[in-house]
DNA sequence: GCTATTTGCTGACCCAGATCAAGAGTTACA
DNA sequence: TGTAACTCTTGATCTGGGTCAGCAAATAGC
C-alpha cells in the first residue's frame, strides 16, 4: 500500500512479505495481528515458480514444511497398486498444500503443478512453535485442518452418491465459490486442469465429463470456450447440486 | 491397575481417569508425561452412555466438544437436500468424533449411536487452551487432524475409484486393522452397522454390499453368521484391495 | 513452417451395479 | 407373545456411465 521505495525494491516476488501479500486475508496471517503477521513472515521462504509439470513434493518424501499457493494452481494425487494416478484436490491461490503429512512425517500424495505456479513454504516444525506463542495462530491452523476435513467429507459425499451432472455441476460451483472467495469473477474463469484430471477427479471417465460440459451448454446452464467457462445459469446449476433450500448453503465440494 | 480401594470406588465409568483407560495407548494421552494426562483428565467429561439410535451431536448445533469414543461405535452423516441419509464415517473407541466442527462453529454432521456408546466429552476451548500449554498435546492434535485428512482422502480414492468387491474388501479390512490396534482379534469381529449402512457408507446400494458379502463367504474369503464376520483369507482380501504393488489387477474370483 | 502429440468431442456398444420385487429372518415394543 | 417394522438375501430386469474407436482441434517440438 504504502511502501517506502527502498522498501518496493526489495519487495521482488521472492522477498514479497506477508503483509503486502493480496492474499493475506484468505490465507494464515487472517486475524493475525501486525506484529504477529511478521512473527510468521520471518519463517515463511519464498520459492521459485514451478513450471507446469514440475513437483513440489512426491508421495513418500519426508513430509517437514506445509506450502501456501500464491498464484496458479497445484494437483495433489496418489499413484494406485496399479500404477495409475488419483487426484484427490486441486489447490488454488490462499490455500495450503501438504498438511497431509503432519501424522506420518511423510507425504501420502504427491503435489505438481498444473501451470506455472508460485508457492509460500511454511516448514513445519517452526509454525507448530510460532502456534504456542500466537493462540490465535494456532486457532487459525486448528480451523483450516478442520475445514479441510469438511471439505473433503463433502467430496465422499458428491463421489459416493451424486451422479455424473451433479458432479460436473458441484466442481463448477465449487470452483467458482474460490474464484469469487479470492476477488475474481465467480461467473466467468479458466479451468487449469484437462478434462481428464477433472475426470479423474470426480470419479468419472474423460468422456462423460466431456459429454456433461457439452450438454450443459447445449441446455444453457454454462457457456464454454475450451478452458473458459462462464456460469451462465447459477440458479439451474444449484438446483443440480441440490442446495438445500432454506439456509444459503453454498455447495461446496 | 494397582488402585486403592478408596480410589476404585470413586472410579465409576463417570469417573475414570485417563491414566486408568485402557484407551490412552491411543487416544490423546498418547506420549504425555503423568502430570499432563492428569491436566487433560481434568478438562474431561464422562457422559452417561448413549443408547443405540441416540445423538451425541446434530448437523447445525453449536461447536464446542471433541468427543473420544470409550465403547460403542458412533456414526456420522449427513442429510442431503433430497432428505437421505450420507453417512461419513464409523468411529470405534479411541477415536475422535467432532473435529470438523472447528472451523464454522457448527457440528456440519450429526453423530448418532450405533448401539450402547460411551463417549469423554473434550470442550474443545479447554483443550485448545492446553495445547498451548503441552506442546506435546498440541503436536498430537494436529497427527489426529492430518490422520483424518490423509484417511478421508484414501477414503475418496476408494469411492471414486474402486468396484464394488474393492470397496467391501477394504472396509473389512479397514474395520479388522481398527480392532487389531487395540488389541481385538483382526480376524474375527462383530459389525455394529447393517449392510444398509455400510452400503451407505460405501456408495453401493445394499443389495449389492449383500452379494458380495454372500459371494466371498461362497468363495472362502470370509465367513459370516449375520453381523459376526470371519476373515478366512487375509491375503487373498488384500490382493483385492490392491496391497500388491507389483502384481496387476486382481480379477474377480 | 510442418509433423507429432496431446486434448477434446461424439457415436456405438456393453456391463457393473442400481432398482424392483418378494420372501424369510430378526428385532422391538405394546 | 404377537405383530408390526425392520433387516437380509436372492432373483429378474434396467440403465448410467464405462469402454472402445475414430476424428478434429489445439500445442509442442523440430
Amino acid at each position: 500500500m504504502s511502501m517506502t521505495h527502498t522498501q518496493s525494491r526489495f519487495n521482488s516476488t521472492l522477498t514479497s512479505q506477508c503483509q503486502n501479500c493480496s492474499l493475506s486475508a484468505l490465507c494464515l496471517p487472517i486475524a493475525l495481528a501486525d506484529e504477529d503477521i511478521n512473527r510468521l513472515d520471518q519463517i515463511i521462504e519464498r520459492k521459485k515458480p514451478l513450471k507446469k509439470g514440475e513437483f513440489l513434493f512426491r508421495q513418500g518424501e519426508a513430509f517437514d514444511s506445509v506450502y501456501a499457493v500464491r498464484s496458479g494452481t497445484l494437483k495433489t494425487f496418489n499413484i494406485t497398486s496399479v500404477g495409475e494416478e488419483q487426484i484427490t484436490g486441486f489447490y488454488c491461490p490462499s490455500e495450503l498444500v501438504g498438511l497431509s503429512g503432519i501424522d506420518s512425517n511423510v507425504y501420502p500424495v504427491s503435489a505438481k503443478a498444473l501451470e506455472t505456479t508460485t508457492v509460500c513454504e511454511i516448514p513445519f516444525s517452526h509454525l507448530e512453535e510460532l502456534s504456542s506463542q500466537i493462540p490465535s495462530l494456532k486457532h487459525q491452523l486448528f480451523k483450516v485442518m478442520s475445514r479441510k476435513i469438511s471439505d473433503d467429507q463433502q467430496m465422499m459425499v458428491l463421489l459416493g452418491k451424486k451422479n455424473a451432472d451433479e458432479k460436473v455441476a458441484s466442481f463448477l460451483l465449487n470452483l467458482s465459490n474460490r474464484f469469487k472467495k479470492r476477488g475474481y469473477s465467480a461467473s466467468s474463469f479458466r479451468l487449469s486442469m484437462s478434462r481428464g484430471e477433472i475426470g479423474n477427479y470426480l470419479g468419472l471417465a474423460v468422456e462423460t465429463v466431456s459429454r456433461v460440459i457439452t450438454r450443459f451448454q447445449k441446455n444453457e446452464l454454462i457457456h464454454v470456450d475450451g478452458k473458459e467457462i462462464e456460469i451462465v445459469d447459477f440458479h439451474e446449476m444449484q438446483k443440480l447440486v441440490g442446495v438445500a433450500s432454506d439456509c444459503g448453503k453454498i455447495a461446496r465440494i
